[in-house]
DNA sequence: CCCACAAATTATAACGTTATAAATACGATG
DNA sequence: CATCGTATTTATAACGTTATAATTTGTGGG
């Protein structure tokens, strides 16, 4: 019988620091703790009477499960590790894709951990952290290389994780991409459609797997298009802006340099776009450029480009989405999503 | 004694995942378990060639205390929680900070805790969340009110914590703040300098605090040197980027508008560049612009701003040491820095 | 050689949860 | 009415650590 008066003046049991346990929910329904533990896992063990008992005594004290007791008994952890990485060819990458994980985990018990992924070095080492010390149940990180070690470890150590970026390897494993081949196809097609004979883009690392579907998108579409093109060797998006405009600029005031090119990003996009007025060229009468672009200030950039649009947030999503599945143990083959473009170029 | 050839084929004690623990750390050693506890914590009370021991033994055995087990005795999480806003004036800012922040907190054994703060309804919900579930050892936010329901009820429950950006509250909390109104003070001198007689910025909402600042800066700056100063009513920079354009835009083309711009972050100035562009005006003829930018890709924008520099990384570093600190015990009092800007327009 | 006292180590319990095994209660069956 | 099987509940132990209290060891003084 609840008196429904005397709430808080019985003397049930309660922690040092005054928060609610099982054991206090045990004392005040009567049950055993064993049985109120149940109770609350929806156990269907546990008659649906004293179920309902419980969570509504459970309820009223405000009873919450201790985490770190939850993590120590089961070995779960409920967290996800996130690895970031300071460099990126979109501005505020790592603000997107955290919003869209987050966003996404939210009211799960999930809550997510940053870990830094410093490119150079041993690329695993957080990662063998994480494994040792029981860290996280799951595992996300993006600039995924072809043959990637960290991939390789996780599938060895099967453990749960979803990359932004495929790998080269045959064994499966869950990841969510853009299709960057479509897009620098879609690009080149369009330069070439605006009258463009002579294209260009500055790519990724090669060590990345993007940049391989880049340039094969790019070289493909410009080949088929009977256009000429030119990969500068050395030059990266991993080069610091300033020296990718200086060599842009040099390009385009070369005489015979190209008068169309892709962007991969944000970041590309805006050196490109400091050559152009370095250089004295007019966009769209010299020169035309494509760009793929990840955040809405884009729109507020002059001279405007066009685009097509890659919603790293939603990615991020996808991503949470994926891993949850994941480790609930959908098995990787079906966890694997490359998104298209959103959005034509020139609208 | 140590045979020194039978390296893991003593019948150790190992736990169901086969890691070590105290336990095997204490079965090689001989010691007991408290002792080994004890003994990797360099408790003074065991002598000097118990620790060398246990420490050479813990080594070999890659032996690392399991983090759920300390939290679970200890209370402690050894978690930092970050909340997160969707919105801000820079671009990149969470990345920033979050570099900062990680970085210093690296090899402390502290791990950072990623939490969505929508700032629309209840800001304190999700500290309420961390507070009731002991979800972690200390706190950082960002985006600070005047009158901050988090400030106030983390002063209350005496949690640790350090916000980026001040309150108007007279009980001191621990914050890294940047001196905006010396910024906003620099930024008029400058326009001034330049000849320039009818100034203009926009500020973020009111109820920040550093909207407050700013304003002061700007006001009593203008007014000081007796030029005209206009703030709009009803334009923040909570706006979406398109409406700021289009605000600035209709500014500059009135007949009467102003002559002067002072930007306080990277979506402010991109915003005003395009409503540059967008109204046919020049930079450095028509109207003069200052800025303040957190990101060295400001650097690729065209025509160049004149700008200093405020370092979101360097202040998500001091923010994680300030943190540090008053988790051990210092004063709030002691942990208070206005960090100035680094620069100085032109140059 | 015994005792007091400090130094060093150890035993025990507890943090809050869940897995395992054991114990009840409840009908239905013969 | 004894018996069995099932449904429900409970007792016990354990996850790996650290705080508290108890014990052992060592040392110098009388």
């Amino acid at each position: 019988m609840d008196t429904g008066t005397s709430a808080g003046t019985s003397a049930t049991a309660r922690n040092r620091s005054g928060k609610p346990t099982l054991r206090t929910v045990a004392e005040r329904t009567g049950f055993a703790v064993t049985t109120v533990s149940r109770a609350l896992a929806d156990d269907p063990r546990i008659s649906e009477k004293t179920r309902a008992l419980v969570a509504k005594a459970a309820q009223e004290l405000g009873y919450v499960p201790d985490r770190a007791a939850q993590r120590l008994r089961t070995g779960r952890t409920k967290v996800i590790s996130l690895l970031i990485n300071p460099e990126h060819e979109f501005l505020g990458f790592t603000d997107e894709l955290l919003a869209g994980i987050v966003g996404t985990l939210r009211g799960t018990g999930y809550s997510v951990n940053i870990i830094p992924d410093f490119v150079e070095g041993d690329r695993t080492a957080p990662i063998r952290n994480i494994l040792r010390n029981n860290l996280a149940d799951g595992l996300i990180f993006s600039r995924t290389e072809c043959f990637d070690e960290r991939v390789r470890l996780l599938l060895e150590e099967d453990f749960p994780f979803v990359s932004h970026g495929r790998t080269e390897f045959s064994m499966p494993h869950p990841f969510v991409d853009y299709d960057n081949e479509a897009f620098a196809r879609a690009a080149v097609n369009r330069l070439v459609a605006k009258g463009r004979t002579h294209l260009s883009i500055i790519l990724p690392e090669a060590r990345f797997t993007f940049a391989g579907h880049l340039r094969y998108g790019f070289m493909s579409a410009a080949r088929e298009a009977g256009v000429r093109y030119d990969i500068p060797e050395n030059v990266t998006l991993s080069l610091a802006p300033e020296a990718l405009t200086k060599h842009l600029t040099g390009q385009m005031e070369h005489p015979d340099g190209p008068d169309g090119y892709v962007c991969v990003g944000e970041v590309s996009a805006l050196a490109t776009l400091a050559a152009l007025s370095d250089s004295g060229k007019v966009l769209g009468h010299d020169i035309d450029v494509m760009a793929k672009r990840a955040s809405p200030v884009f729109d507020l950039l002059r001279p405007r480009l066009e685009t097509v649009y890659e919603d790293v947030r939603a990615t991020g999503e996808t991503i949470a989405d994926l891993l949850m599945k994941r480790i609930e143990g959908t098995p990787p083959r079906e966890l694997q999503i490359v998104k298209a473009p959103i959005g034509d170029f020139g609208t």
